[in-house]
DNA sequence: AACTATTTATAAGA
DNA sequence: TTCTTATAAATAGTT
């Protein structure tokens, strides 16, 4: 990615890895919205975070349940 | 994005939206796999396209019902 | 949280 | 539908 490219691997710093989680968390949901809207389709998205918190993203009456 | 910016709204070429459908799902669920591993989460997404049909994308041992 | 240098995703075309 | 490539968008490291 940016300032150098990461290897996909779990992030150690624990910090570093809450950043990256919110900022990745909210390019995913964005993502899922695109691809709701451009393609008439109906997404979900479930993303449960190593400390157990749940957030969710779903298009219209889309309804997920993990 | 790359030849030109789009709006996000639906597009209506059935041809054109199907080619977008394949591509960013693919794209959502790569997001979706490297959010899970770098900030050990668990992340499902599920696509259910316009004619119906069901795509789906787990990280690890995590399940998602529609 | 804001900034940017870069990487990544992707729209249009082949 | 698969590949290319110019350009838009996402984001890693920094402040």
């Amino acid at each position: 990615m940016s300032r150098g490219k990461i290897k996909i691997r779990k992030i150690d710093n624990t910090t570093a890895r809450q950043v990256t989680f919110s900022k990745r968390r909210k390019g995913l949901f964005k993502k899922a919205e695109e691809l709701a809207i451009l393609c008439d389709a109906q997404v979900g998205v479930i993303v449960s975070s190593s400390t157990g918190k749940l957030y969710e993203h779903s298009s219209n009456r889309c309804r997920s349940i993990l």
